[in-house]
DNA sequence: GCGACAG
DNA sequence: ATCTTGTCGC
């Protein structure tokens, strides 16, 4: 079966029309989920990571595994990423809840207003925000000391830096972009360039496809 | 046509 | 994302 860009285009069309924008009140979440994709060639491996944020700790997590058949086209990383994403999802949401979910990637800084954060976040009707290394879409304004990620004339999320390093954080499902900055720097450690919940995930996810690649 | 381009 | 060991530096 080919992968068809035009009704991938149709699809993130459709689907972003189900994206909701609202106050999540994060006073007091507990539980945060984060999730990653590493690679071997075209064989991935997810990883999701449920954090207390009010202990700091791990969870939980969970993993799977499998041969990838989509390759990264700017623009749809979900169809390459959210089929591992979504079973690991499931298996970690048989053991624990999540109040909100890290995705590696972009929400709504996305040309169809439909990136990966978005488009889990909506598919399991769960909050959800975009933690990005690098932007895909978008123009990036300062207001005051905020470096703003505006799409459309609206503000989709916030530019933030640690040290050395810097994220892009937008808005994914069901959260306001203040929100979702808030959270991320809330479980942002100086030391690393990715919150907790997501720097877990990737290095669960690369350590077990090293794992498996090595017996092969 | 040209340049940009999450992971 | 990944190819990739040890090594230079804070």
């Amino acid at each position: 079966m080919n992968f068809l860009i035009e009704n991938a285009k149709r699809a993130q069309i459709t689907l972003s029309k189900y994206v909701v924008i609202a106050p999540l009140n994060i006073s007091n979440l507990k539980i945060v989920g984060g999730v990653d994709v590493s690679y071997k060639k075209d064989f991935g491996c997810a990883s999701a990571v449920a954090y207390n944020i009010q202990q700091d700790n791990v969870v939980t997590y969970t993993i799977y595994c499998d041969k990838v058949s989509i390759p990264y086209i700017p623009g749809f990383l979900a169809f390459r990423e959210a089929p591992l994403i979504i079973k690991a999802l499931n298996k970690i949401l048989s053991k624990t809840r999540l109040d909100v979910l890290f995705v590696n990637g972009h929400g709504l800084a996305h040309p169809r207003k439909f990136g990966i954060a978005s488009h889990i976040g909506v598919v399991f009707n769960m909050p959800s925000i975009g933690v990005a290394k690098n932007l895909l879409y978008g123009e990036i304004i300062a207001y005051g000391d905020k470096k703003a990620i505006v799409v459309n004339g609206n503000v989709v999320g916030y530019v933030i830096t640690n040290n050395n390093h810097k994220i892009y954080v937008t808005i994914g499902h069901k959260v306001t972009a203040e929100e979702a900055m808030e959270l991320v720097l809330k479980t942002w450690k100086k030391a690393y360039a990715l919150p907790e919940p997501i720097r877990l995930a990737d290095e669960i996810s690369r350590k077990e496809v090293r794992r498996l690649a090595a017996k092969l």
